[in-house]
Parts: structure tokens; sequence; C-alpha cells
DNA sequence: AAGTGGTCTAGACCACTTA
DNA sequence: AAGTGGTCTAGACCACTTA
């Protein structure tokens, strides 16, 4: 642990914490207290507590002060991986295989309220997603026209989804959701397992980065091999 | 949007960012560059690229300066509760049904490699967690008893051990790993649905806040109807 | 009204990394 | 050797929240 700095004096409030000398609610001597303590600048302890704050590890409040929070909601981080970036990031090769391709209406969970008419229109689509020479990741996706007009231009080969929309923004916000389920006999021809066994989902539903509607869909199936991990 | 302060300045990064005018792989202007342009001290600079960094925006490197990054790989906040915060967390009551109990050897994972000897001993529990009257997971758990010796205590009712576990120590570190798996007829029969159905697993492994060797694993069973969300 | 934390400034020194 | 970011200081003013 370092001797000085604003990462020793949130090394000592952490030891204080997690050895329970200061149990959750326990209130924090205040800013100005702790730079006398560290002999530091009041920025310097203003950083410290900042980040514990940002780590959730602390509430602070001003007039109230900073208190230990109760830990018992952690956060952990989630990496997340469209299906081409996640094949690659194994180390593999990723190979796209379409099934299908057809313009639907959309679906009830991009129909956004407010604006309707011409741009009621959809694509879905549907394949397999190979690591190598072995199925991957099963992925059906909805996209709509007015957010992905270039998905619509079905020039030559025809590209994983999730790679041109990489290319066209590496950085969409969204939500994921992880479910389970039983494959059926489609999902389990095309992923080289029995119908009825268990599937790993992973249902992203990217969102529009200024008003924030929902703009595309892709749930992508996994084989009950696979599994998700972080640290906290 | 901030018209002035660290914010505004992350949020013109961001816009650049976002709109592709920086893509990944460019250079940013450095901080003095970016205090002249908007009249502020460089510390401000710092704090709005040091967030940015932060978030995985960008990537900064003394003397190279800062670059936008590859945005492929993102980071999603997961929340970490163990089963008897997350009953409450729905506001459902949370109870507790203990299914077996019994000492045994370590499991291969909870072995470490250097100490041996008396720790050489585990506590196993089985239960059911309820949301009200409906049973909600299925836990399967293991702890070194040199880590939690209170748990052997078995004085009176026997509570959650995840509910010991928070009382000890709210600020567990460790990892969490997600799978699916198919119901055996244990598993069904505890969670009220047919052998063979998919479940969502969660399996919690929990290390020493010292040497970071693990100390506990917690295996939670739940039901198809389950899912994990987060955004990002 | 008074006590907190939030943010900013102008300057400083240094660590690290590249050339 | 030179340019960048990392961190710190001493001081300032303010916003917010409680009493």
């Amino acid at each position: 642990m370092p001797k000085s700095g604003y990462l020793a004096i949130k090394g000592y409030i952490s030891n204080m914490i997690r050895s329970k000398e200061w149990p959750p609610g326990h209130l924090l001597p205040t800013e100005t207290e702790l730079a006398v303590q560290f002999n530091c600048a009041r920025a310097t302890v203003n950083r410290a507590l900042g980040e514990l704050a940002e780590e959730q590890i602390i509430d602070r409040r001003r007039k109230a002060g900073s208190r230990v929070r109760d830990g018992r909601e952690r956060m952990a981080n989630l990496k997340i991986q469209f299906p081409c970036r996640e094949v690659e990031a194994i180390g593999k090769e990723h190979r796209y295989v379409a099934l299908k391709r057809e313009i639907c209406a959309l679906p009830m969970i991009l129909q956004s309220s407010s604006e309707m008419g011409q741009s009621d229109q959809c694509l879905r689509t549907e394949g397999v997603h190979y690591a190598g020479d072995t199925p991957f990741q099963f992925e059906q996706s909805w996209f709509r026209r007015d957010a992905f007009p270039e998905l619509f231009e079905a020039g030559g080969k025809v590209k994983a989804p999730c790679v041109t929309l990489l290319e066209k923004n590496p950085f969409y916000h969204g939500s994921l959701s992880i479910s389970a389920s039983k494959a059926n006999h489609v999902e389990a021809r095309h992923l080289g397992i029995k119908m009825g066994d268990p599937l790993i989902n992973k249902e992203y539903i990217l969102t529009d980065g200024h008003d924030g509607t929902p703009v595309a869909v892709m749930q992508i199936r996994y084989k009950p091999d696979y599994s998700i991990s972080c640290i906290f």
C-alpha cells in the first residue's frame, strides 16, 4: 500500500471499513479532518473519498457528510461483446452464415410511441456465428430501417449485422438481459446440440444515442457449455 | 449539457467521439491545449479526461497522449446480490428452508495449495430461498471452516448462510459465473418445476480479502422465468 | 445560519514513455 | 532529451442540506 497520496487515504479508509471498525452507517471524518490527519491538501482527500463514492463504498452528501454504505449491493463489471467480437476474443476465426433475411413489421419492442409512418419498417435476420468450424451462437435480430439504412443495402456477401453496426458506431448504448431456455429443433440443429437442451440467451436492446428509443434487438443463443463470468 | 466545468469538456469530447469526428485511434489534443481551448485550468481538463479513461472511452499514456479507444469492448454494471438480498429487492419476504447441512472435505476449488492441515474442513449446505410462498432459488454452498467459524456453530434456527456472511462482512470480493443447466429431479422438486426444465445458475466464488484465496462457493439455481439485466 | 462536499485555479514537481 | 499525463498544494467560492 502506498505510504502517501490519495491512494494511502483510500487504503486507510477501505481497511477501516473492511475490518468493520467503521460499520455500515458510520459517519466518516470530514475532508478537512482527514486532510489534517494525513497532512495533505483537502483536494487530495476529496479525490480519495470521491473514488470511494464512485465505487459505492461510501455515500456522500453535503452538510450530512460521508457515511459507510450498506455493502449488500455490489456492482460487478460485465464485458459487453457483440457476437463477432466474442469469437475473436477467444482467438478463433469468426464466420457468419446467414439463414434468413426479411423485411417485416416492427416488433412491439421497437415501436416508438411518437413517430410513425414510413420508418415503420424492420429488417429481421437469422444466422449462425461460427468460431472456426464450430457453431458458437445462433442469432436472431431486428433492426429499424430508419436507424440502420446501410443494413438494408444487401450488396455482395452478407456480413454479420453486428459487424456493420460496429463499423457505423462502436459506442452503442442499451440493455442486456440474460436468460435460459430450451433449444427448439431449429436452434438445436444449427448449434449442433439436442432439442430440449438448455441454452443461455443474451438479448441486447440497442438504443438511439440522442433520444434513447430502442432501435435494434439482438437475441443470441449459446450452447450449454457457455458461461458468463465477471469479478466483483 | 453544462456550459462550463469539467462536464462541459467531457460532453464536448464525448460528442466528437460519438459523431465519429474523432474515430477510434484518433489522438486527442493534449491537456494543455484543451485547457487553452476551454479557458480553464489543466486540472479541470485532467478530471474530464480521467473520467473518460475510467469509462474506457479513451486510453491515456504519458508522452503518447490520449487516444479514442476501439469501443467494441464495453463494460456494463451488473448488480451483485446474494440470495437473501435479491428476494428483499423484489419486495417479498425472504424465508430460507435448510435441506442439508454437513461437514465434508474441501472441494477442489476451495483447496489452497499452500496451507493444509486442520483447516481442511468444509461445511456444505443445501437449501431453498422462498420469496413469500414461492420457491425462488435453490442454493448449494461450501464454506471453509477457517474462514467462517461462525457458520459452524449451529445455534438455534438455521439462518441462510448468506445472511450470516453479510453480517460478518458486507464487502466480499470474488467472482460470479452465469450458466444454464437442466433441472435434475431434486432441483425440479424444490423449485416446483419439471425435471429437464432449463435453469439459470449463478456460481459465486468468494475470496479472502487479504490473500485472495477462495473461501466459499455458492451455487444458486433459478427457475427459467428468471433473468439477469444490466445496461451499458 | 452554518457546516459540509463539489468544483475550480495557478502553479509545481515528477514519472513515464517515446524518439 | 523532451513531451506528455499523474498527482499534489493552498486557496477560493459556491451549492446544497440540515438544523
